[in-house]
RNA sequence: GCGCCCAUAGCUCAGCGGAUAGAGCGCUAGGUUGCGGACCUAGAGGUCGGGGGUUCGAGUCCCUCUGGGCGCGCCA
């Protein structure tokens, strides 16, 4: 790679002026390399002179001329200057950017990817919505986010499981509320004239389970001791949710690998031991009946309820312990993310995991924040009781699933997320992820004019490609150059958003190449079509490598 | 009151402490036979919310003020 060797240079340079007397410091910084966003500068730029001024006690121009005076020749540089307050620029042949295009056929599929997490272990947690509603869009963010952090924290080498946290306790309120509207929407159904209890769940989705239930199991299934009935009920409303949300969640292209019971952490004693494991530390204290957690001590507000007056384990109670289960199964990094409604849940979370002795620096939370769902301009109120929310599963039946994601992953998470369902569905130059599915489609097409033509495809490793010289061809190469960094920056900065940024990049720049270099025409010299060829090729990797990471899918026609 | 997030072009938003702050939409003016016009070219449009500070260098980091969103349960 083009930029490491520029990096030994710049190195190379300063051990050769400290030894020759002209330079003195005692640490190397760490400076950058990178392509200045100025093209006419360089192809790369150096800003080691600025921070080294204060330590050698110079000023940063004088520095980057001795460096330059110092630095060993390379045959792929051409020029090196001095610019600004002391930037040292870098010119290079044109051989380095086709052998960038080599490099990227050879990887194929695992273009961008890398090894630089060594596989480090990280779980990620997320979607994790309760067992009594359908998954909606707020879980659609946090879905789309974390399925495509997973995705490139794997294509940077690390070791990554997503987990699903399933609050299936048994102290769930909640859920009880929920299999007691199922039983009256059943009994309803049967021509029993009962209204919905105040706190009931209203939505459809309650309905249409009753009336599956009702179809497998008949009019006798209400029958029965109260209690049994309820706990029949919640039994099955229970799974039939979960499997729903599995399902929707599986049409939207994510797949867990570990589906975790809340309820098992109760049930194994592991929530029990947890506490008891905090009370010997003395992390905890009664007050008024109930057992409260020292999290004032790590950063927290206030300190918190982890088992009522009633004996019953609260909600930290069981995330504590899942915690600790997590650490426990060997996890370097755990990531949690969640909405925004969660983001005082926090400091409670890090104390526990502190209080247990792992280090807080294990866990790190990405909070996003909210979503709101607009339809033609309007805004549509959201709330699960009232059974008007707007689900994952209606918005994946209009708009796709490929703009849907693509959608919810092209804001920062720190933002709020205005999603338009119309726009998302318009199938016009507004939508963007159409602009970058477009610009596969046209290599592909360029793919396959080619085939028609008779012109083979090059064998890439020998294909000369000396021909790639104009502005168009040199900055597609090094705008699909960059995929590597983008997924390593996208990945550590916890930012997949950046990913969609990059598609629009690309695109971009392979449509103004499209619309100046003709790949295949009578007018284009049969070896500059060959060369262009094996660079739209590694368009089309790149593309395709990208929107992957995305999840979204690289069309061959549109 | 406390906590988290946000404030950048008319609108929606990018911007890993670096050089002249970018994109899409919208607006204006263009692109005869087209490797797919879901595209391309050019132009207009900015005191990066205000004020301090750190730094060789701040839209980016720190403090503060203003305005907005969300959250502050022995619910999960």
């Amino acid at each position: 790679m083009a930029k490491l060797r520029v990096t030994h240079l710049v190195q190379k340079a300063l051990l050769n002026a400290r030894e020759s007397g002209a330079l003195s410091f005692d640490t190397m910084p760490d400076f950058s390399v990178d392509p200045p966003k100025n093209t006419s500068f360089g192809d790369f730029s150096a800003n080691i002179a600025m921070l080294l001024a204060k330590q050698a006690g110079k000023k940063p121009f004088e520095i980057a001329n001795i460096l330059i005076k110092h630095m060993p020749e390379d045959r792929l540089v051409t020029e090196v200057s001095v610019a600004g307050g002391g930037f040292i620029n870098f010119k290079l042949k044109p051989d380095w950017l086709h052998e960038l295009v080599r490099e990227i056929c050879a990887a194929g599929c695992s273009y961008g990817h890398s090894q630089i997490g060594n596989g480090h272990k990280i779980n990620i947690e997320f979607v994790s919505a309760n067992p009594n509603g359908p998954i909606h869009m707020a879980h659609g963010r946090g879905g789309a986010i974390g399925d495509s952090l997973a995705r490139m924290l794997k294509a940077a080498g690390y070791d990554v499981t997503c987990e699903f946290y399933v609050n299936d306790a048994l102290n769930s309120l909640q859920m009880q509320n929920f299999a007691d509207s199922l039983l009256v929407r059943y009994k309803q159904l049967l021509g029993q004239e009962i209204a919905m209890p105040s706190d009931a769940y209203e939505g459809e989705y309650v309905i249409d389970i009753a009336r599956e239930m009702l179809q497998q199991f008949g009019p006798d299934y209400v029958i029965g001791a109260a209690d049994e009935v309820s706990a029949r009920f919640r039994t099955y409303a229970e799974a039939a949710m979960k499997a729903q949300q599995k399902q929707d969640l599986a049409d939207f292209g994510i797949e867990f690998d570990v589906w975790f019971s809340e309820k098992e952490l109760h049930d194994s004693g592991e929530v029990m031991r947890c506490i008891e494991q905090l009370k010997a530390a003395n992390f905890v204290y009664e007050n008024e009946g109930a057992l409260w957690l020292r999290s004032t001590q790590y950063g927290d507000d206030k300190d918190r309820v982890i088992v009522r007056a009633n004996g019953q384990p609260t909600y930290i109670a069981a995330d504590t312990a899942y915690h600790k289960n997590k650490l426990d199964r060997g996890f370097d990094t755990l990531i949690d993310i969640w909405g925004p409604d969660h983001h005082g849940y926090v400091a409670r979370t890090k104390a526990a995991v502190d209080m247990l002795g792992y280090g807080s620096d294990k866990l790190e939370v990405l909070i996003h924040q909210i979503v709101r769902i607009f339809k033609g301009g309007e805004m549509v109120r959201m709330s699960k009781r009232a059974g008007n929310v707007v689900t994952l599963r209606d918005v994946l039946e209009e708009a796709g699933r490929d703009a849907t994601r693509f959608f919810l992953l092209m804001r920062s998470s720190d933002t709020g997320l205005d999603f338009d369902i119309e726009l998302a569905t318009k199938k016009s130059n507004e939508n963007p992820v159409y602009y970058v599915q477009y610009a596969h489609a046209r290599i592909c097409s360029i793919l396959r004019k080619a085939a028609e033509e008779g012109i083979p495809l090059p064998d890439v490793a020998t294909q000369d490609l000396s021909g790639l010289t104009s502005e168009h061809e040199i900055n597609l190469i090094k705008k699909i150059a960059e995929l590597p960094e983008e997924i390593l920056t996208a990945a550590s900065q916890r930012a997949p958003h950046r990913m969609t940024q990059y598609c629009r990049e690309v695109a971009d720049t392979f449509h103004r190449f499209y619309q100046n270099c003709k790949v295949v025409h009578p007018d284009t010299p049969l070896e500059l079509s060959k060369a262009r060829l094996a660079l739209v090729q590694a368009a089309q990797i790149t593309l395709h490598n990208a929107l992957d990471l995305l999840g979204v899918s690289a069309p061959e026609s549109m």
